[in-house]
DNA sequence: GACATGACCTCTG
DNA sequence: CCAGAGGCCATGT
């Protein structure tokens, strides 16, 4: 909080804060740290995700259409979506069915 | 030092 | 309703 060091930080916190078997998009993200365009800047972070001293869990932030578009990021095949399957999401052909009900958004979840 | 790209979203015509 | 362009931050070449 409070901790203006970079954007990157502020969509760590948020991703390493979404609970188990919930996911969040990259556009409810930027809009939590005050940049509704700035959703392209929280896909760079989940691609330097890795480099995040903590482990984040990348799998569980997918575009607005529910669509598990970073898939190919994770290992090549369908790593993400057994993972998100594993926590209880239903995903087919790369995609979030029950999304809504999954769906984890920060400004509603933890409030501005 | 500048240009181009990136796991996207939202607004306007 | 559909289509197009802009925006945001950081990284790499």
């Amino acid at each position: 909080m409070t901790q203006n060091k970079g954007f990157f930080q502020g969509v760590y916190e948020v991703v390493l804060l979404v609970p188990s078997g919930r996911v969040t998009t990259y556009g409810a993200i930027a809009r939590y740290l005050g940049s509704p365009g700035a959703a392209r800047m929280v896909g760079w972070a989940m691609n330097q995700s890795h480099i995040s001293p903590e482990y984040v869990p990348a799998h569980r932030v997918v575009n607005r259409n529910g669509l598990l578009t970073g898939k190919h990021h994770f290992d090549g095949t369908h790593l993400m979506q057994e993972m998100l399957e594993n926590e209880g999401a239903v995903i087919t052909e790369n995609r979030i069915l029950n999304m809504k009900e999954i769906f984890w958004d920060p400004v509603k979840e933890l409030g501005l």
